[in-house]
DNA sequence: CGTACTATTGAGTCCGTTCAAACGGGGTGG
DNA sequence: CCACCCCGTTTGAACGGACTCAATAGTACG
């Protein structure tokens, strides 16, 4: 897959934290200082291969990979071959930030597509959280942010059927993307497989194509090469039961 | 379902922090100075009845729970009348604690039994934060443990059938409750109904109960009248694929 | 000693799987 | 330039794990 002329030349150094900074500021104020320790903190990207493993589980680990452009994920390969998806990275996400408390991880990183990714390591996140309380809170609440998505893929893949929630997880990529500028309410692109989505959806390959034929029969959204395009928006949140309550949109009191 | 005596009366006030801190300083050194924070910044033990709902859902929060006895759940309710359960919490856990972050509760906050719970103010927690740096990333560490809890269980819903998820879910309480010292190689005491688990497994009561019934034939574990009695823990542990990595109960390096 | 909840078991159904085959498009080498 | 191949997609047919519906048994409590 044509890795897209766009992502094979290097993006800017300041991408990455840009995308960053958005989203903690749509969460909560941060002033110029801060600004400029979190800038201060992100190494220029290095390019990663579609599949390959960015991160191996159990591996001890001193850095924490800032994703830049492209597509990763977390996964854990189960000992028949099976494997599961539990979180989808967009740009703009510490795809393993929980890994500078827990100095390991317990699942792998992998790359879905090309991926940019920015180091920084775990001593100036250490620094940061001495000197800039408020900035340590702040990458907290977005470990915490997480974990909001974990337990929303936990209650689509125990109470949801396949329809919903492959719709649900294609609403979920609509608001993260939008909110870093790669989405709109019209589609996204998504230069995923099937298999990738069934991975995601504890789903097989063959049913997650059908239930795409069933979403575009019904008018609500369209799969086609690497492009979500979305048919009828409101009707595809009703289906999933879609809210956007778990992405924690707005500023926080105080 | 009686309550059992022992917790009808209220536990000591330092029980929930007792316990915290031994799940802790599994991971980490504790001084002395870093202790005495802690312990301050819990209040006397309240009791909440089993099944009334401790935190809503979407309520503004100042505070967060501290479980000293019982068991909470934290549980999604569709619109249909289902439920799932996203993590069951025992006595030393934090229930809340990324309310600290995200000023507010994705999903609600159960108890699933009789619980005492201390609570702790966000002030207080922000002070914390503030004045010992080190602690700071303890409690963080403690959110990024239920994390990997989450992503625990979205493994399981995605890619294990009904035994084998059954079997993970009673590893993975087994050593849980073995940390704050509830539980041992032979059993544990669990006051849920099969109800409960099935919300916990993305099943219904009726296949729980055939599940434990396989079990049970098999001289794997009994659960009866809220009591689980391993009768194979490394066939269990097998049969789950169960592996303690997830957990992170070594300390970590440095 | 009735009432209500929980647990247990059976019979039939359905959603998603498995197995298999065909199709399509983009890249590569002869 | 075409033939081939690989990988991902698509479709069909049969199977099976978990569900639904329903009835009965057990247990705690008032």
């Amino acid at each position: 897959m044509a890795t897209t002329a766009i992502e094979a030349v290097a993006p800017p150094a300041a991408l990455g934290v840009d995308r960053l900074l958005m989203k903690m500021r749509l969460r909560d104020d941060i002033d110029d200082l801060e600004e400029q320790a979190v800038r201060a903190i992100a190494t220029p990207p290095v390019l990663y291969p579609s599949r390959s493993i960015v991160v191996r589980e159990g591996v001890p680990l001193e850095r924490s990979a800032l994703l830049v452009s492209g597509l990763l994920s977390r996964s854990k390969d189960m000992r028949d071959g099976q494997r599961q998806i539990t979180e989808v990275h967009v740009p703009g996400d510490f795809a393993d930030l929980h890994s500078f408390t827990l100095k390991r991880l317990d699942q792998d990183i992998v790359a879905l597509t090309d991926c940019w990714i920015s180091w920084t390591t775990h001593a100036s996140l250490h620094a940061v959280t001495d000197h800039h309380p408020h900035l340590g809170r702040m990458l907290w609440l977005t470990t915490n942010l997480d974990g909001a998505l974990h337990r929303a893929w936990t209650v689509s893949l125990g109470r949801r059927d396949a329809l919903e929630r492959l719709a649900h997880l294609l609403c979920e990529l609509q608001v993260r993307l939008s909110i870093v500028g790669m989405a709109d309410e019209r589609g996204y692109h998504l230069p995923l497989t099937q298999t990738d989505i069934a991975e995601c959806l504890g789903l097989t390959p063959v049913h997650v194509n059908r239930v795409l034929r069933e979403l575009r029969e019904r008018g609500l959204v369209t799969f086609r090469s690497g492009r979500v395009s979305i048919g009828n928006l409101a009707e595809l949140r009703n289906l999933a039961e879609f809210n956007t309550d778990y992405l924690f949109l707005e500023k926080r009191p105080r």
